[in-house]
DNA sequence: CGGCATCCATACAATAAAAGCATGGTAATA
DNA sequence: TATTACCATGCTTTTATTGTATGGATGCCG
């Protein structure tokens, strides 16, 4: 049973006659007539009343005529939205952000961005740390994620680095090195700081103390937060200074002033990660978009 | 394209395997693996990801997937639907009822029998009168009629006696013609009289006055009617006596009486008329249960 | 009234499509 | 390292579909 034979039927509906339908399809009028009848022992019902001038639909053909219509465009239907899907042009896709870039313009640009070029493609941001993310992503919950420091040479996983950020010294606007900004880390010896919890992105975190271990020095840890916005307001409380990526100072509080260090010169990628079977096309749209951008500060 | 192709699809999705799908269809392995490469050229789109423990959904395939279960289980809904409307068990029946009959109880059970035979057939019940029920069977506007007097030996039409009904004189109930109730149409001589119209029921009212004037006997009409409600009620307000088809008395107002006159042995039947091509199965249905009901009086 | 055109149906030959068979490559497993 | 289960490919056989020729029935028009 065939496709072809309900488009040999709705042709001959729309012709009313055989003949005429089969010059129109084209087809020899005997192989149409073949058809039809296989049609209608398939279905098990005449749907055509043969007679001299053509062949009019019986009830059940009528019915059956409306059916099979809809039923073609369905199909019709359903093998382009696949094509879309395949080419990334539909569908949704799940998208890990850390909280605390879900702010930086420069994400939200390359967001827009994908939605405006890509409307059908419905985006599922969720907010999540860099190492969940791995996690989702490993688990074929997330397609994409925009984290830190993803895993090296992994074989599942591919990533390409959306910005290149460096970190700033934030202190509150009123303090004392508000007034005197410091050139050095040397310079913050003895400087209350507030710092990221290990536990919530331990990656981030032993990679910062190394770097400031590498320089030797030692923060002196007042207060330990779990996300920039608590601790900027921290900062801004006046309960001590902290290291931030420059990128999250865009939705800072008032009270707060970021100043650059000449010796804090760690980099901090911010990676786009996918799987690498790149099961989800759109995906590979979402990685076009950010080339296209190129966020790179 | 092909619903096989589709099918195919489904078995080695849910198998996970092509190799596995094969056999449980059966198949040769090799004739599947073509059938799903010549389904995906036609979709455009990779649909299956091949590995070596077997075959998984794309994002595509996946909602391919949905639909093509959809279309099928929508196809085969097609053709059931289309056998049931063929064997008259689905579908519209537009059935035209005098109005002087949607009273009538053995009609009502008809009506009621039918429905509950065949609960999926939706009758459409129109109230026209004989001659107007003819013309819109034979424009396709109607599919069955109930009437009297059908056209003799016609080419398209065919029909069925449901019921022979006989005339009855009515009276009102304090006249002296219920006191003293006649046996004959001579006696009747000199009475007022309440007619049908004419124009409404020509044959019927042809009929009717040709078989009083082979009596001898013309009635003295003093008002005409088009309509049995009306006439039943202008007798009941004792502005004449009338002659009615004895069903029609079911319904009638409290203040009438219907007498039986020995020479008044007009038979008129209730006629089940179709198309004779039998267009539409429900319409033998009808029959069918017109038949095995046989109200015969 | 009788050719003529136009339907749809049937029989049979030609062609195209699908299936089967044999085989190969590859990766996981024991 | 042999085995097994998987999918892919080449070739042959079988099946399905189409085309050609033809027939019967009916309506049209000279």
């Amino acid at each position: 049973m065939d496709f072809k034979q309900l488009r040999y039927f709705l042709a001959v509906v729309e012709e009313g006659s055989i003949s005429r339908a089969a010059r129109e399809i084209p087809l020899a009028q005997p192989a149409l007539t073949r058809q039809l009848r296989l049609l209608e022992e398939s279905v098990g019902a005449t749907l055509l009343e043969r007679s001299r001038h053509g062949v009019s639909l019986t009830a059940a053909g009528s019915a059956f005529h409306r059916e099979a219509r809809r039923l073609l465009r369905e199909f019709e239907t359903a093998k382009h939205d696949a094509r879309r899907i395949a080419d990334g042009q539909l569908g949704q896709l799940r998208l890990g952000v850390t909280v605390m870039h879900l702010w930086v313009p420069q994400i939200v640009r390359l967001l827009n961005q994908f939605r405006q070029s890509y409307p059908d493609v419905s985006l599922k941001v969720q907010s999540l740390l860099s190492a969940p993310q791995v996690e989702a992503l490993r688990h074929h919950q997330l397609d994409a994620g925009m984290l830190f420091f993803p895993p090296q040479d992994d074989d599942q996983l591919d990533s390409h680095c959306l910005y290149e950020d460096r970190l700033v010294l934030v202190v509150s606007k009123g303090s004392r090195l508000a007034r005197h900004p410091p050139k050095t880390l040397a310079e913050l010896t003895g400087e209350d700081f507030i710092w990221f919890e290990r536990s919530a992105t331990p990656v981030y975190h032993d990679k910062l103390i190394h770097a400031f271990q590498r320089r030797g020095f030692t923060p002196h840890v007042v207060q330990e937060g779990t996300d920039n916005a608590t601790m900027l307001c921290l900062v801004a409380a006046g309960m001590g200074c902290t290291i931030m990526p420059e990128m999250t100072m865009t939705g800072a509080p008032e009270g707060v002033v970021s100043i650059a260090l000449d010796d804090l010169d760690m980099v901090l990628p911010l990676m786009l990660v996918w799987r690498r079977d790149a099961s989800l096309p759109a995906v590979r749209r979402l990685i076009d978009v950010a080339e296209s951008l190129a966020l790179s500060r």
